[in-house]
DNA sequence: CAACCACGAAAAATCGATTTACTCATTTTG
DNA sequence: CAAAATGAGTAAATCGATTTTTCGTGGTTG
């Protein structure tokens, strides 16, 4: 084969320092950009390197360094577009610096979660940025305490006592949202979510109660939470409309619960807006092709991990001071999924498509 | 702080050679499970390992090892359900074999792929798993190539004389859809795809061209392929329609084209499946939840995950032989999406949801 | 002209493991 | 009973860099 012998050992400092006929401790100099060395010297190093194709090996220069140039990113899931989207930002962020991502996904699972940061731990990396599964109090967090790493909790949380924390304002895009549903005459609204998220999940109901209840007291909101997966909380959204409860709109505080409504929707032939509105947190792209287009809370995705990366490098470059906790601003997006309510007879049949 | 002390230095092999009194090798033996230690030294490094908390450095463990255990994984893109789920079921391959995913988007951008290979060549780690952005014939392959690395390619790729090729197996998925669609008696069909990804596009193709002639002689198949991007697809496909050409369905063959076939369709007031069916190569999981459901091409992403670990790390492990070729078998849903033609007036307007 | 500085580069220590080569005992074997 | 084989463990080399220490050399300065 003709590339066989590239297969060969790659070349070490060791080879350009012969090569350029200097000592190992220079070429690391020159390779650093340090300026103390003789302009000759440092050509005859450009070359040998330039010669013998060679790279530092990053994994060997980290180690004598304290903090390793790689920084963890621990996520609920990869498979939703958010996620995805977070995991690119933070990888392109954190090679903007010099660093190298390592991702795992830790499915949803608070032990699994733990596990992993452990093995992070392990890599002894500069710095974690973690979506914990559930919120700021669980396990890995307080792995992450007793072990004195640095990170930065983002997503699913609200504030640390330890940590920089960095989500979305929930709170605020739910009023919101509260506004344009009781602006549209929506007075029974249905919220629906998992309860295992406590923080995020707590901020956008009461963000939501707080403002439909101040702008019409008379409103009524019913919630169905179930607490950990979404399978329940289908089988919960069934009993509630099987009970014969017909509310005019419906608010799922995460991406699965709209897909969730969609579907109970489906099964009991209703069209949105005419027979019941629907808004979700959370955006997909998918969102805006389908009929109807599925009004949504669109999560500052770029924002969160541009502000997350910087307070974690912060802290890597050894800022002291109190955690701070950060809110990014959401976007609404009104889409035909919501109308008015009884605009049009609330009948099922005929008219689908 | 409580947590502060916890800062400080871990402990190395040499803190639990002392605490055992035996030596570095010792402790190193026994970590790596070998049998040829005494019982009694065995246990007093058992109980000094458990007494510090000493757990092996990866990267330090990592560096007199030719390959290192690391895998390399580069996707065009994290957005999606597909790449996603592909990039959370490698990490849990890896991590089953003791081996850390480093995984990296190349977002669909070639120049930036071969970068990132660079990159993941100077971490020397064991194998790389690659879904190029194009196919096999790219800069990225040929540098893998040219640098004797070993890998997988996967996804927008048919077979290649170097490495060993997982992919899913799209022309008899396609003659299935055509299998399909034929039966239901449509014999004006629009494919729509990028041009871009040739390999699998004209497999894609040519399997659904070849199965529908074949079945049905007098069928008019039309090709509206972009280059590049997406937009420009939007535009052929919006001047295809302002012809006047009216298909009575569209395959599309990636999963952006659906949306933008289906947002094409809304703007002009086509009503799925009445007006027009649509299938789509690549499923989503909203695409059952969504009114009208959309039939759409699954991938097998599990198979193509395991399949393609199962080959790489048999070329660590130094097997032999000609470069394998493997196909996966898709699974085609046929979802509301796809009815039969003239079944119903033809007109817009009216009917809408 | 001897003592002192500055500069540039080399030598050596270090990071935290693994692995090879070697050293004692203890057994087995001729 | 001496020689060879085996067992268990350690010291030292190694992986590929970085960083600290040491060493010359040439130029200043008193």
């Amino acid at each position: 084969m003709a590339h066989r012998q590239a297969q060969q050992r790659r070349p070490s400092i060791h080879d350009v320092a012969s090569r350029a006929g200097v000592s190992a401790a220079t070429v690391s100099k020159v390779m650093a950009g340090v300026t103390t060395v003789k302009p000759e010297n440092a050509q005859r190093v450009f070359d040998a390197v330039e010669h013998l194709g060679y790279r530092v090996d990053p994994l060997a220069s980290d180690m004598r360094r304290a903090k390793r140039r790689i920084i963890g990113a621990i996520m609920p899931e990869f498979e939703s577009e958010f996620f995805g989207q977070m995991v690119s930002q933070l990888e392109s962020l954190a090679e903007q610096r010099g660093y190298t991502l390592v991702a795992a996904s830790s499915r949803e699972s608070e032990a699994r979660e733990t596990e992993i940061l452990a093995r992070m731990h392990d890599w002894r990396g500069a710095g974690v940025v973690l979506a914990p599964v559930r919120n700021e109090h669980g396990p890995a967090a307080a792995f992450m305490k007793a072990n004195g790493m640095t990170g930065v909790l983002i997503d699913r949380v609200l504030s640390d006592d330890a940590f920089d924390t960095v989500s979305a304002d929930s709170a605020s895009a739910s009023a919101e949202v509260a506004r344009a549903l009781i602006g549209k005459g929506h007075r029974h609204i249905l919220v629906i979510g998992l309860g295992e998220q406590a923080a995020t999940v707590r901020a956008r109901l009461d963000g939501f109660r707080a403002t439909a209840l101040k702008l019409a007291p008379d409103v009524r909101i019913d919630v169905v939470l179930a607490e950990t997966d979404v399978e329940p909380l289908r089988a919960q959204l069934r009993d509630y409309f099987a009970k014969g409860e017909r509310p005019t709109a419906v608010y799922s505080l995460f991406l699965k619960g709209t897909l969730v409504a969609l579907s109970e929707f489906r099964r009991r032939g209703w069209h949105c807006p005419n027979d019941i509105s629907l808004v979700g947190f959370d955006d997909a792209e998918w969102m805006q092709v389908t009929w109807p287009a599925i009004a949504a809370v669109v999560q500052p995705v770029r924002q969160i991990a541009g502000h997350a990366m910087e307070a974690l490098f912060a802290r890597i470059e050894g800022e002291e001071g109190p955690p701070t906790a950060r809110l990014e601003p959401c976007k609404v997006l009104m889409r035909e999924s919501v109308g008015s309510p009884g605009n049009v007879p609330h009948s099922g049949g005929g008219d689908r498509q």
